[in-house]
This record gives structure tokens, sequence and C-alpha cells, in this order.
DNA sequence: CCTGAACGGAAGTTTCCGTTCCAATATGCT
DNA sequence: AGCATATTGGAACGGAAACTTCCGTTCAGG
């Protein structure tokens, strides 16, 4: 396998890996950015997706199967349920599903198909949340609903690269999962605190 | 007190409140929202500042002014240090300091007085954590660099109107405040969770 | 040597936004 | 009363940005 058919099909992957960096860290990021940072021309994007929009859609699409999968693993955990749930949350921070479902939703026009899979993961959240509060390892006053923005909100962390953020991001988790964890404990905190001047270069862009 | 000066006077307030409200919730908005929301033309705005960029310093420099107000209250409250702090980062929460911050930083050119109020509030924020942590009310493998990442994630909460908002970040304040206090405990958590049908208008804007 | 799929990138078109400008209004002073 | 002036509202302007289209070029496969 190898000729114009293989690099096509490259294209295709190299065009969807760069949409998912370029869009996840800025939703209104212009067509171009992904081009660019796919190395190709923005041909190649359009002869793949009709719009933006479309493409948008795909990447949506995308995060809520990726919602859905880790969620699934952890149904299918038969360990030690408060394991299972927190790596079910550190799963989702990993996929960072939120910055590509809810920070692109709002900004294309929702299918059938993508209302579909949104209620497939929803659905999947409720069932891992209720299993964890029925074996008494999370506080129950703590909804579904609490979760999903609790997601929103550790992914909101944004500083340095892409490994430097995850780092920060499973940091301020261990924190939530501190907080949400029965009976209150607190374990040791993942990474490196932020420095000084990691929090300064935000202020010369 | 009557008159022209007087309605130019309530439209310097007019104003500024206008794009506090207009920018913490969209930090590139056009400069017609905040007249529109202000109630005013565009050259009331004019008027008062040369440009967009001297209105925002102007909203910057005004939250960080409140971040040190609200900072120096928690370092002369002498009564209980854990609620002292957690005050405080209610506090922080209720100015919406972060966003009038750290969100509008990097839009505009900082300017020495601006540099010297970011010195001013963090120097501030170091002596509240500090003296929190000495207390022994506060874990210590947080530090004050972790807390101002935390604000921003509070910060990032935005459903329904204002009030609604502000309801739902002081819901995961204290969220996080259970994860933050020695020793470990459990708190009630303040304002109903967010219904379903609350995250779902996202979806369709 | 053809053929056509795939591509790169410039050009076209539209939208958006910061800024300027001018007519209109109301006020305070003479 | 009447003028001078500060202030305002909003249309008009100029330019930047971004989505989309278009065309010349390349190269695997027959």
């Amino acid at each position: 396998m190898s000729g114009r058919k293989a690099q096509a099909a490259r294209n295709d992957e190299l065009i969807l890996e760069a949409a998912r960096a370029v869009f996840t860290s800025d939703p209104g990021a212009p067509i171009s950015a992904v081009a660019e940072r796919a190395g190709v021309g923005i041909s190649a994007l359009y002869r793949r997706y009709p719009g933006k929009e479309d493409l948008l859609r795909k990447l949506c699409l995308d995060g809520l199967s990726r919602y859905s999968a880790v969620a699934e693993r952890a149904l299918d955990d038969q360990g030690d349920p408060w394991e299972a749930f927190a790596g079910y949350m550190r799963g989702i921070v990993d996929a960072d599903s939120s910055s590509l479902t809810v920070k692109l939703a709002g900004t294309f026009q929702p299918t059938p198909e993508l209302g579909a899979a949104a209620a497939r993961a929803s659905d999947l959240a409720t069932r891992v949340h209720a299993r964890a509060v029925e074996a008494g390892v999370l506080r129950p006053d703590v909804t579904t609903a609490d979760i999903a923005l609790l997601f929103e909100q550790v992914a909101s962390v944004k500083l340095g690269d892409q490994q430097r953020t995850g780092q920060l991001r499973h940091r301020y988790l261990a924190l939530l999962l501190d907080a949400l964890r029965v009976p209150a404990s607190h374990a040791a905190l993942p990474g490196p605190a932020p420095e000084d001047a990691e929090l300064s270069t935000r202020w010369i862009p």
C-alpha cells in the first residue's frame, strides 16, 4: 500500500489530528490554521469536507465517541468502585472530550446523528455516576450534571504545551477527587505546581 | 447636581458597568455591544476612551483593585483562620477578578501601572495564602499559583444568567474548599445542582 | 504517453469591527 | 431669549480576517 492513495489516506488522519489540536486550543481558529498545522494545502481540506461546519461536526462526534468508550470501559471495570470511577474521570480528562463537545457546540448546526451520540454519552455517564454513588464511594449531593460542569472547568486549564496542560489538569482533577470521595481524604497531588514564570507568560502574548 | 453634567457622570458608570458585563462574558466582544448594553451611542465611548484598548486596560486595572481589596480585607480578618481564607476565596469569585484580568490580558499592551497593580495583587495573594498554611488550615502541597489557576477554573463556569452563574460558581468553590481544607471534611454544597435542561441549552445557540 | 484524482495556494467574496465624522440635542451662560 | 458649546446617536468608512472557490501543477496507474 503506497503511492497516491496511501498519501491521501495518510492525509485523512493528518487533517483530523491537526483539526483536533487546533480547535481544542482555539474553537474559533481559522481553517487555514488547520491546513498549516497538518502540512497540507487548503484544498486537501475542502476535498474531504464540504465546509468548516462539517469538519467541526466530525470532531464533535469523535469526542462523543471517545467519551462513550471511556464510560463503557468504566462500567466494565469490576474492581474497586472508587478506582473505577476515578479512572473514568481521568480518562475523560485525557480524552479532552469537553473541549471537543461543549466548547464546539454552538458553532454549528447540530444533526440528529449528533444528538443521538450525545444522548448515548449522557446515558452512560449517568450509569457510571449512579454506580459510584450506590457503592457509597461518591458523595451523593453531587449530580451527574455537576460532574459534567467539573469536566469543563478542568478542561479550561491551558498553560504551556499540551503535555504540561495535561499534567496540570490531572493535578486539579486529583484535588476534585479528594472533594468527591467518600470518606473525605487527601491524596498526594500529581505533577508539579505551576511556577510564577509560567503564569506570567500570559500577560504578554 | 442634575442636567447635562449629571447625565455624563451617570454614563461614565453606565459604560463601565456595561463593559464589565460584556467583556467578562466574551473577551472578544465588539465595542458596539458595550454601547448597546449601556444604552448609549458609540461616541459616548470614544469621548471617554481613546480606543478599545484603553477601555480594556481600565477594566483590568479595576479587576486588580478589586482583587487587592478582597485580599486586604482577608489579611485584616483576625477571626477563625479557615473562615478568613474561605471568605477570601468567595470574595474573589464574587468579584470575578479572573475574568477581568487573566482573560483580558493578551488582548492589549500592558502598562507599567498595570504591572504594578498586578505585582501588588500577587503579593497580597501570597500573604493570604501563606497565613492560611501557617495556621495549619490549608493543605501545604497547594501553592499560591495553584490557587490562581483554581480561580480561573471556577470563573470558566458560565450557565444561565449572571445570578445562576454566581450560584454555580459558589457551589464548585465549596467543593474545592472541601479538598483544600485541613483536616479533610465535606461541607454541604450551596445552591441547587444544574438541571439537564440547563446544560442542553448550550447545544443550540 | 495519456488521464484524472489530488494538491498547493492565490484570488474572490463576504462579514465584521474599530474608528471617524457630522447632524441633532439639550444645557448653561449672557 | 438666544448663542456657544459640550455631548450624544448612529451612519459611513476603511481595512483586516476568514470561508470558499478556482486554476495551474504534479504524479500514480493504465
